[in-house]
DNA sequence: TTGCATAGTTGAACTTGTTCAACTCTTTTA
DNA sequence: TAAAAGAGTTGAACAAGTTCAACTATGCAA
């Protein structure tokens, strides 16, 4: 019940048998987290790796002359961690906020360990994963490259709808790597059109 | 012996038997590449996934406007691919090109099937490597959204000084993301200080 | 060795995106 | 429910980066 959602997206990658779900699912601990509060803030180590049920949260760093760049959003049925900060256990330079009131499901750093040594057809379903995931960084990129900001927010909005709705302008303009000056000057002009 | 760089590769990730390693390496065949010629083309299928032996490649796309962005370089002891063509078999945007005469180790990907249902802990070893170029690339996100293309410039050649003395400041400027006209302005200004 | 293609430089005009400040509108909190 | 904080808009001045064109330098092939 409380892991059907993580149930039916493990399964999008990899089948399991119900035992190695179970197995899986006895692992990953339910929190949940209020709207505004911080699951991983910059400079603290992150020990979990995250699955969300319900809500949404977003994943941004804060550089040196204070501005935010989001690196992505997770809603509903995405994961969410630090992978930098998990694997090499450094000091994160991300948050990771909620921005509505959510529910994830969590699982330690210690308890992975564990779990890849109990059932190491996890690495199959890991390695899987973390392959979908380079290519969408690697696509990212290229749109970063190629498109102008006007595209790349046209994209962000005709590819993630669900979230996109939910955010502020502020948020996508950091998630676009442009001002929200600039963005509110994109719509405006768009609309003209 | 012609293996070895494979080897000392794999081994920096995850321990394998001796009897592992010739198994995974009798799937990798040399190739010898003369400078200037293409492992890829845009719009071809990526059946491939490689390690650079010696020499230098570029992996880049041209957009519509026929600029050309870099994605990345591998010189020796690089894995290259085009992971989104070679996982999803649709046709890449993807170009990689010797940038010298070049000497690559080859697996199909009919072989890595075989491979990872011969040798399940293979999926440990690409579960780790995959792990590891998702950091790669937040970490390269995270700069191109907060670093000036002075400072990227910078950060690059630091980072890369045994690839960067190869290539030509075109090619440079075509991973930095701005033009090759703009690197050379930046690199006047920066001397003057 | 000449000639041709490619790489790099520079300047001027231009476009894209930023900064700052002032203002409005909406949401949150006391 | 008032006030404060945050979100969005707009304009003007500015900075970052592009485009185009002309030129120089270098490497490569006939």
């Amino acid at each position: 019940m409380l892991h059907d959602l993580l149930v039916q997206n493990i399964e999008k990658h990899l089948q399991f048998s119900n035992t190695e779900l179970d197995i899986i699912c006895s692992y990953f601990k339910p929190k949940v987290i209020q709207k505004r509060d911080f699951l991983l803030t910059q400079g603290s180590i992150c020990k979990f790796e995250g699955f969300v049920l319900e809500g949404c949260f977003r994943i941004f760093t804060i550089d040196k002359k204070g501005n935010e760049s989001t690196l992505y959003f997770a809603s509903k049925d995405w994961w969410l961690m630090d992978i930098d900060s998990f694997m090499n256990q450094i000091p994160s330079d991300l948050n990771i906020q909620a921005l509505e009131d959510s529910k994830v499901l969590l699982i330690s750093r210690s308890d992975k360990t564990v779990l890849y040594n109990q059932l190491p057809t996890i690495d199959k379903l890991f390695r899987i994963m973390s392959q979908k995931a380079l290519v969408a960084w690697q696509r990212r990129l290229i749109r970063n490259h190629t498109l102008t900001a006007k595209e790349r927010y046209l994209h962000f909005i005709e590819t993630y709808p669900e979230i996109a709705y939910k955010l502020t302008d502020k948020k996508i303009s950091s998630y676009l790597g442009i001002t929200h000056e600039f963005l509110s000057k994109i719509k405006k002009l768009h609309k003209k059109e």
